[in-house]
DNA sequence: GCGGTTCCGTGATATATGTCACACGGGCAA
DNA sequence: TTGCCCGTGTGACATATATCACGGAACCGC
């Protein structure tokens, strides 16, 4: 049995300083939570920011009737910028954080990320870092949406998908990938079977096997 | 004849407090730029950051074939978040910057973003705030190209732009706004068209009036 | 005024995507 | 076994957007 302290430790060492680490430890919350929970619901305030110390979270932006766009994920080591700004306005969450598999991490409270920047260098360096990977990824996330066709960007959907979970067989429906692009479950039947026509993969009910 | 530190401190006064001033006076590098010039192309690196003292700005996302984008605009006190970090991978800029109009701006060196973050609390909070401003912009910007068919997308748009220029008629060609918009000339003259006949607004050469 | 250029209007048509309707099959519970 | 949901496959059709083709209008330099 691992402890906490010894998995954030072993996250951190090489990236933060041993001072660091120990506030970290001191003073983050750790957490787990299984595959499909919520971490962050829209209309909620975010009071702390979570850094994902292994699995993967799915940051989603839902509209007003049901629909949600998927702007980008989170994995190891990475952060959710959009909670860092320590909102001062207080503004409630436009967002959703859904984990993608079972996650563990830690909650640091937004006046620590504050405070620590000035204090320890490698966490201003981390803080933006982070910022630039969000931007880059909805950078990523409209270019895709803005140019590319539909069947591209399913493309590459399953190819990030398969990625972040390290593994060729995706546990799936039809429905959740059509709610993640913004479209319809029968056009991603379609545009997969399509793709299982041409080779490129193997379908399955709930289940999508890459070739 | 105003001289340049008149314009930074007026434009600073009450945001900055007066050692911050200062320095941005003494470092920044002031510049007025044209309508239509570019500040920032692709493939162009980012050694500086630039705050809009007056006058705004589009950041734009070109793609492989010529299509752009539109991310968002930047004016009064606001600065471009994606140059903030100073990007130590030494990446070259993704984005395209460009005056929509004369446009004053400082130019403040990426080291001393930094260092004067922990020097002076409000630029820390400035900083902050930009890349908060940024992420809701984007998230918006992601939002109307999921969910919004363009003709509601056209009408945002124009609302925007009357809104940044301050008037209710504007110079521009349908070409333009297909291109920020990522579609076609004509889907946008035909869409004009109709808000013309709905008495939106009134269509001549180079020029939309909104009523 | 004239010729060229840029911008705009508009029909016809193509394509991509969204929607509806319904059938099939697998699993699962009673 | 029976019945029922859920996920999937697929045809038919609706709609939105893209593309092509052109003509005409406004403007600009001479």
């Amino acid at each position: 049995m691992i402890n906490d302290s010894q998995v954030v430790n072993a996250a951190f060492r090489g990236s933060f300083e041993p001072a660091l680490i120990e506030e970290i430890n001191r003073i983050g919350i750790y957490q787990e939570v299984e595959e499909g929970e919520y971490l962050i619901r829209p209309g909620s305030y975010i009071r702390s920011v979570p850094i994902i110390l292994s699995g993967s979270i799915k940051i989603m932006r839902p509209d007003a009737v049901g629909n949600e766009a998927l702007l980008y994920y989170l994995s190891g080591l990475d952060s959710c910028a959009i909670s860092m700004t320590g909102s001062p306005d207080n503004k409630p969450s436009e967002i959703t954080a859904i984990a993608e598999e079972k996650t563990r991490l830690i909650f640091i409270p937004v006046e620590k990320v504050d405070e620590w920047i000035c204090r320890f260098p490698t966490w201003k360096q981390f803080v933006f870092r982070t910022y630039q990977r969000r931007f880059d990824d909805m950078i990523a996330t409209i270019d895709s949406i803005a140019f590319k066709k539909l069947d591209e960007r399913l493309l590459t959907y399953l190819k990030k998908k398969t990625q972040s979970c390290q593994c060729t067989v995706l546990q799936i429906t039809h429905e959740e990938i059509a709610r993640e692009m913004a479209t319809s479950r029968e056009v991603i039947s379609r545009l997969l079977k399509q793709l299982e026509r041409v080779g490129y993969l193997r379908l399955s009910r709930n289940k999508i096997e890459i070739l």
